[in-house]
DNA sequence: GTCTATATCCAGATAGAC
DNA sequence: GTCTATCTGGATATAGAC
């Protein structure tokens, strides 16, 4: 009798295709924006005309939601929790320079992942559910840092996106915003110490809203 | 002999117009997202056919162009300098409160201002100088407030546009990032106090990069 | 000043041959 | 699995009548 082949090399082809078709339309949307993004150009680009793109992909918006979890899985790919020391901040350093050197690194990816600026697409359930791990991942990791309270953890992304916008919009390719991430991570983690210090004795700090710092 | 007429009621008429246009394209670009923006539906909108609007605009990009000069005026006329008191949380509150709720209210607006998401818009000489010519004012008044490096404007910015960011595209309609606001100014200022008290004795706080506070 | 008609082009998507 | 051919509809923009 005919044994089972170990591996589909038909699936494994197409994959392959799929991956390909993908990277051309990374390609594109890096070079013309990620909203000029076109099956034409994207087809012409892998050497196939457009209706063929239809055996990989069902249209163009579930190629935006392969690209959208392809992001997705590269910025998992991208954190570096190996590297965290126990040092607050230390560790929350490295985690927002990691987030802005990634966001930075593709304004089109990040303008996918982060942003609702193409007209009717939104992530399909399954895509979505990646990145929200990620983001529960990201919050208990910065929850050990000592960012505990919810408006913390806004806080932080906040500075992560605005460093990042600042740098994407008016110094592409520079580091205006990025060498400010050390600065920033002292600014928030003597912020939410001081905070944690007040709620301490709130007798105290009750109506003394300047001139004394607290500790 | 004929007298000049006071007032020009065909360039009012005129005016009147063009005015109603952008109306109906802000309209667009809210409820469809800015890049869904098109000739027919603006033309539609104001009861034309799509080639009137040649005889207002040049053409689509003028359009944007005209909304995006539109919007920097819009941004100029919501400062509130003269609710500035010479208090610097107060005044850099004010400051940020402004920029964060003006960019919150018309998510569409922020997006053609602040980022740069329309493929092949970019706006025109004119336009552009509007809001240069708001960001040195915005510039001169955060320095006052003691912001006067570069840095501090910068990290300023980049606080705004991370809070207006996060507001709008995970809190549309809330105000989860809003009412970090006056703690994020807080944050600010007691960093910028404490950098500037750094270097002023730049001998003593070398390597003692944590434990004490400066003042 | 606004219209109709049209030019030109491009988009996403489908049918069916090979 | 890829192609050609085509459908359908949309876009921006222009020409010229009224």
């Amino acid at each position: 009798m005919l044994g089972e082949p170990i591996r589909d090399r038909r699936a494994e082809r197409r994959e392959a295709t799929k991956a390909e078709i993908l990277d051309a339309a990374w390609a594109i949307a890096r070079e013309e924006g990620l909203a000029a993004l076109s099956l034409r150009d994207v087809a012409r680009r892998v050497g196939m005309q457009a209706p063929s793109l239809y055996g990989y992909f069902d249209s163009k918006m579930a190629i935006y939601d392969a690209m959208y979890a392809q992001g997705c899985e590269q910025f998992v790919a991208a954190e570096r929790w190996d590297q965290m020391t126990g040092d607050a901040r230390h560790d929350i350093g490295l985690i927002l320079r990691t987030m802005v050197q990634f966001c930075t690194a593709d304004a089109a990816r990040y303008q996918l992942l982060f942003q609702r600026t193409i007209p009717g697409f939104e992530p399909s359930p399954e895509s979505y559910a990646i990145s929200v791990a990620e983001l529960d991942r990201l919050s208990a990791h910065l929850a050990t840092c000592g960012l505990t309270e919810p408006g913390d953890i806004d806080m932080f992304t906040a500075l992560g996106t605005g460093l990042t916008d600042q740098q994407i919009s008016n110094d592409p390719g520079g580091d205006r915003w990025v060498r400010l991430i050390d600065d920033a991570v002292e600014m928030l983690v003597d912020h939410v110490e001081k905070k944690a210090a007040r709620s301490k004795r709130p007798a105290r700090s009750n109506g003394a809203r300047n001139g004394r710092k607290a500790r």
